[in-house]
DNA sequence: TTGTGCACAACTTCCTTCTT
DNA sequence: AAGAAGGAAGTTGTGCACAA
């Protein structure tokens, strides 16, 4: 082949072949229709002489000569995004950019408003996209660029991911201001449930996948007792509302505690345990490292959980050194 | 039978090269 | 420098193959 004709336009519609293994799908990821991927892939094929895709069912599957070129034109195309960011600048005034935020509903209303408002102001040609983190893996998100940046508990991450601590956040529990059991108490709020109470009560919690368990059954098990799980939910706001709407109680980050003390009516009591804070921090792929917008992006969001923070020793109780996060990046059920 | 997905045909747009 | 011609690559529309 002659290189000094190859159009390098080629190399995107090989890199999108590769990830959607579809053409109608790496159109879609080009803006380009199916039949300029599918007359590009011809282009490719008489360039390398080789079919490079062929069809097998619904996918097309790369070709052994295909697969050789694979990790070289990826390397390639990322050298060139990050050298071209890298020395691109940032305007924010002027910039047309989509920023897709990784993170769980906590952060659809304790970041996204106050971020969304920044932007308006500053940077009003940028969109955001919040993902919501039970949409998969939070290393796929990223190494798939489907996620500029993720908002995770802390957990152990590989060398290609750059990690910032974002904020800590106590834990505290929440009812609804009529909850008989709370009544029965004759409880001020602010006071300390007692731990034979608290382990009686019937208890909701937010558990992006279900565990039944979470940071407060483990704070439990450390003073040899257990509580009475009745309901989990996905997100931290279905909790809120559950607990608005019943005789539950919820253990929750003090910020969004409060948030939602404040609209949903609820009462907000200290935990009888030693809760670990929520170790908050910032993930993002290294290639975004030098990159001038997505550093302003990060300044932007942490200056706004900034306002969260209490601190890593902002448990009731002493503190813990276990994270509350888990290896997949979900967040650890409370 | 229907839906999905690739490839082809016809046409349009844009860029490059050639000519004046 | 400007206009014409030709080619490359895009689009829409459509056909064919295949799986469910």
């Amino acid at each position: 082949m002659n290189f000094a004709t190859f159009d390098l336009n080629l190399l995107r519609v090989l890199d999108a072949l590769f990830r959607e293994e579809n053409a109608t799908r790496a159109g879609d990821r080009l803006r380009l229709s199916q039949p300029a991927v599918s007359a590009a892939l011809n282009r490719l094929r008489r360039h390398l002489d080789d079919p490079l895709f062929v069809r097998q069912k619904n996918r097309m599957v790369p070709t052994a000569k295909a697969l050789a070129l694979k990790d070289t034109v990826r390397e390639a195309l990322v050298g060139l995004e990050e050298a071209m960011t890298a020395i691109a600048g940032f305007d924010p005034a002027s910039a047309r950019r989509c920023f897709r935020i990784y993170g769980s509903d906590y952060f659809a209303d304790m970041l996204m408003p106050a971020l969304s408002a920044t932007l308006r102001r500053a940077a009003p040609g940028i969109v955001l996209q919040l993902i919501d983190n039970s949409s998969g893996d939070m290393q796929d998100q990223l190494a798939d660029r489907a996620a500029d940046l993720a908002l995770e508990p802390a957990t152990a991450v590989p060398a290609w991911i750059s990690c910032e601590p974002a904020f800590h956040s106590s834990f505290v529990v929440v009812a609804a201001a009529d909850n008989p059991a709370i009544r029965r108490l004759g409880l001020q709020e602010g006071e300390e449930i007692p731990l034979d109470a608290f382990c009686a009560m019937p208890q909701t919690f937010a558990s992006a996948n279900g565990q039944l368990a979470g940071i407060v059954d483990k704070a439990l098990a450390v003073v040899g007792r257990r509580r009475e799980a009745s309901l989990t939910l996905p997100q931290f706001h279905s909790v809120a509302v559950a607990v608005a709407e019943g005789t539950l109680v919820a253990t929750l980050p003090r910020a969004i505690a409060t948030k939602y003390a404040a609209s949903l009516g609820l009462r907000i009591y200290a935990a009888p345990v030693a809760v670990p804070p929520a170790d908050l921090r910032l993930y993002w792929h290294v290639r975004h490292d030098a990159d001038m917008g997505h550093q302003w992006l990060r300044a932007r969001v942490k200056a706004i959980l900034a306002g969260y923070d209490e601190g890593p020793g902002s448990a009731r109780q002493g503190t813990h050194s276990a994270a509350a996060g888990n290896a997949n990046g979900r967040p650890a059920p409370t």
